[in-house]
DNA sequence: AATGAATGAGGATTCATTCAT
DNA sequence: AATGAATGAATCCTCATTCAT
């Protein structure tokens, strides 16, 4: 007799490929034409599935702008993460390369982060607290490397979590500075600057 | 069957008064909902007027949205305009003073300029039309400017226009910067950076 | 000392004009749009009155609109009796005359009577009752005809009623065809046609 | 938050007939209000469907409308098509029994019939092209038939469009005629008439 | 799992009517 | 008397969400 398999082979991966493409058009529709604008609609459509499938992935549609705001996080942490650990074992080429990869991931979707960062602050509520959280998580993501950085005597010694946001702010600023204007500086150059800014003003010991 | 009359405009100028009085409510719930997520019945409650009444002096949402960006444009001119006449008759003083009234105008309240400058674009048509036909005059403005002080002898010859545009930038950027972070400078400090910036580069003669 | 005259002068004259200038325009709107389509400001407007006047000359739209019927039908009526008393003493040429008055009256103005027809039915109640009024009072308008050519020995006995049923029937169908169709015969062949029958078919002696 | 589901639609022909029921309900709501005085409330509660669900089978309330002239008219030219193809070979035979499907389509629902014509004219715009557009293709019709009855030689030489003129004319106004008002003659008798007409007058043989 | 039909609350807009001036 | 500002109920339409299939 043949057991009665719970077909699930199929699932797992094509699932998961099937809801990053939901994100995917989510991302691209929420971005051109901003959250209210936008109808679940259309997001199906962009994503080449079936009007309620949207429901089968996502609660509804703040769940999934949610979800949205959750795989950007998610992506850039990773970025970043994945930069600094390529760099190597110096804590200024660790930093370097993570500023440079959080100003590629802002620039190389501008409309996509402009509309998470604007969005959530204008529909409030849990987006906003959301926002808010993942900005603490940045911070803490900022203070590891700080305390990392301070470890290997490559940092002044000073409260982590003030230097962590002196630097975070920083990079904040200028990546969304770019974002809106053009200083004719490319990303590396950019990053140099500010981590050059960061490392004179606060380095330990002169910059390599 | 309705009709519970509260106060009635009744001359041009209360009439203009009640109209202006919607505007600021408009500018207020456009500002913390977005466009979208603002329905026509908050501003009215805002207002402390009727819901259709709204409809009595605005078309529609829509042209609501339209007089207030017109509205805004017209007081940043004005303001611009009154500050620069009261500067006296030096280029520099001038100058000085309506980039420092563009600041304070950006920084009175962020949240409406923001509004007017990124809903514009998210909505699109006849918005974005407006928002650039807005860009025009503010250029033009500049332009002025830049043409009256060179007659003066105050700024170096040059295409007037590509002049204007640099300085228009300049202080747009600035400006936008402001509302985003905080440089700890105040607007009577910024729009001095900003002068000084403009005018060790392209005055003809030595800067004070 | 002047008395505090009531004045009044000016009134009921003018009243009456404007009265009837409104009922004008309400006709010609009310027949190019019908009833629902209509606004009472498009009324206003025509008619060249402010917006709240009409309300001042007329309880309501509906009210308006009845007034509009009851105008129309005295229009007809007041024709129809000029035409049969200028049209002398034997019957033949009395109702030949009205007859004639009637078709004409319709097709002065299609539109209108049409709209008048077809509207009160679609609107129902008050309206419906107001029609059915009129056509009452018409019907016994052409009673009274009959009995009056009945007794100057024109016309066989009969039940005058049933008589003026046909009769009445028989001009409302020719009119309401001649508004329809173009039977490419004027108003006096029509009008002779009709009565010609009627009197041939009825005649208590041959016609004149 | 909605949903309470009562029959769903699944296949192809259920939809159809879901369509079908609300154009029903449409043509006897529009029949009796009117256009403008009936709601699309009304013409859901009327269908027993949601009020929402119009919208799925339909763009608009005006597109609700031109839909039911659609279907009106192409059940018109159904059944005359139908009639005329089962009346066999002969080309009087097929022109009687086209016109007398004609005359029973127009008096099986007055009211309906009425409401296309004249809402139509009164509503304007795209109305009243598709009405034109719909006299066009009866005139085709009526023209295909007129061509086949010359070839078959039962009918004269002559321009097929302008004897289709005056072919369909005539059964039109017969057609209205009836409407309004009562001949006591009965469908065939009436088709008769009108065919013998136009054969006795067109006929290339002697009539039988 | 996927689909898309069904639902109805919500929102923009119109317009008859009232009434202060 | 006349005006037109003010009102809000009524109506069309949208769209997030549910759920039978």
């Amino acid at each position: 007799m043949p057991a009665r398999v719970v077909r699930r082979a199929v699932s797992e991966a094509e699932k998961e490929q099937r809801r990053e493409g939901i994100l995917g058009a989510a991302k691209a529709v929420f971005s051109q034409r901003g959250f209210h604008a936008t109808t679940v609609a259309e997001v199906a459509r962009a994503a080449g599935v079936s009007y309620g499938s949207i429901y089968w992935y996502f609660d509804s549609k703040d769940a999934l702008f949610l979800a949205l705001m959750e795989s950007e996080e998610a992506a850039l942490r990773a970025r970043i993460w994945t930069a600094a650990r390529d760099a190597g074992e110096g804590a200024l080429d660790r930093v370097r390369a993570a500023v440079r990869a959080t100003f590629e991931f802002f620039e190389a979707d501008r409309a996509a982060v402009q509309l998470l960062f604007r969005e959530s602050l204008m529909l409030g509520g849990e987006f906003e607290r959301h926002l808010f959280a993942m900005q603490g998580r940045f911070m803490a993501d900022v203070e590891a490397v700080v305390t990392g950085a301070q470890d290997q005597g490559d940092l002044v010694e000073g409260p982590p979590r003030l230097i962590a946001f002196c630097v975070a702010g920083l990079v904040a600023q200028v990546a969304h500075r770019r974002l809106v204007t053009d200083d004719g500086m490319g990303v590396d150059a950019a990053a140099d600057f500010v981590v050059n800014l960061v490392f004179n003003g606060l380095g330990a010991a002169e910059p390599a």
